[in-house]
DNA sequence: ATTGTATGATAACATATGTTATATAACAGT
DNA sequence: ACTGTTATATAACATATGTTATCATACAAT
């Protein structure tokens, strides 16, 4: 009895990921969304609730396109591609990152986060590398982490324009570095 | 022949100061600041041209926050105190830090900048102290910068909430290692 | 006291955006 | 062909916000 749909929750969410690609999420809106399907707002508003639900969507993609990259596995030891994978995403999808990374309001669903619940799995497995004590693992780890953030959180608002293989270079020669710093400080 | 004025440009800039160091740029609008004023907007449209100068006065006060952090002179050495600073900053006024130096968009006028107008002053003052080469110097400041920056947007975001105490501990113990494994890597 | 002007209040206009009421039309089952 | 359901368009309503037109008023100079 219904006509067929000419526009799926697809199409609409993603043109709404396009758009919070390109310009984050303050400028997206259902009339622009509306323009790109070349319709009006109803369709919308048939396959959403309220924008609001529409935007939670998103969101959930967005979080996907991070997990993405963060399983990308290469001949680089795991542990240093992470690092590579995090920049990797704040370099080629910024506003991807300063929604999941950048924001406080966001509850962001981090995994390669600083806190007590640290997988210890990569506490340990970093442990087999670098022969550290636990603690100081863990320590170590954290300011790798930090360093690694900060890296693409300045990447991500293009404030400064590394390229691959400079990132690389910082990160490698850095972690290395804090790692002997480490060795002589304190075992 | 007119009436005293009752609102003045300094009282309209406080209000929109506050509200932009609590919430932010984004709910900062003409009859929020008019509600706070007791008055209509009015005083305020008299006073500026439109929002966007308003904001722009209020956006410069901001900066100058700012730089009221970095010039806090201390017993610490002031190559460390300035890192301390930038995080202090961004600890306490985490808005302004957002503004300042996550936003791509905002050209921030950073002055504990990456790039190759770093200060040859900061880094020949860095050289005393670590006996580094020019180059190797340079690039040691460049890590000693990500690190904080790091540290700052973090703690800005609200991401981890590190005490005073500990984060000094992070940035020195930090510093010092990466310096060490520095001197080791390839002098 | 009168008056002209600067200051402010009120209310309106303009635009942006979320949302919905109403009408239209397509299409499967009859 | 008719009909009922549903997807869509159109247009409207609601709210938020920047901005301005209009009117009121306080006060210094006269």
């Amino acid at each position: 009895m219904p006509p067929s749909k000419k526009y799926t929750k697809k199409e609409i969410l993603d043109i709404a990921y396009d758009i919070v690609e390109h310009d984050g999420f303050e400028s997206l809106n259902a009339r622009k969304i509306a323009r790109k399907l070349n319709a009006s707002v109803q369709p919308i508003f048939f396959n959403f609730p309220s924008m609001e639900d529409l935007k939670k969507e998103v969101y959930c993609q967005i979080y996907q396109t991070y997990q993405e990259y963060m399983n990308i596995k290469t001949d680089q030891p795991p542990y240093k591609q992470s690092g590579l994978s995090y920049i990797k995403f704040a370099k080629e999808k910024p506003q991807f990152f300063k929604i999941l990374f950048m924001h406080p309001t966001t509850n962001s669903p981090e995994n390669f986060i600083v806190s007590d619940s640290i997988g210890d799995d990569i506490i340990k497995k970093g442990q087999q590398l670098t022969k550290l004590s636990y603690e100081e693992q863990k320590k170590f780890h954290v300011k790798v982490w930090i360093f690694t953030h900060g890296i693409a959180c300045l990447v991500a608002t293009n404030t400064v324009k590394f390229s691959e293989k400079e990132i690389e270079e910082l990160l490698t020669s850095t972690v290395i570095s804090m790692l002997k710093g480490y060795r002589g400080e304190n075992v």
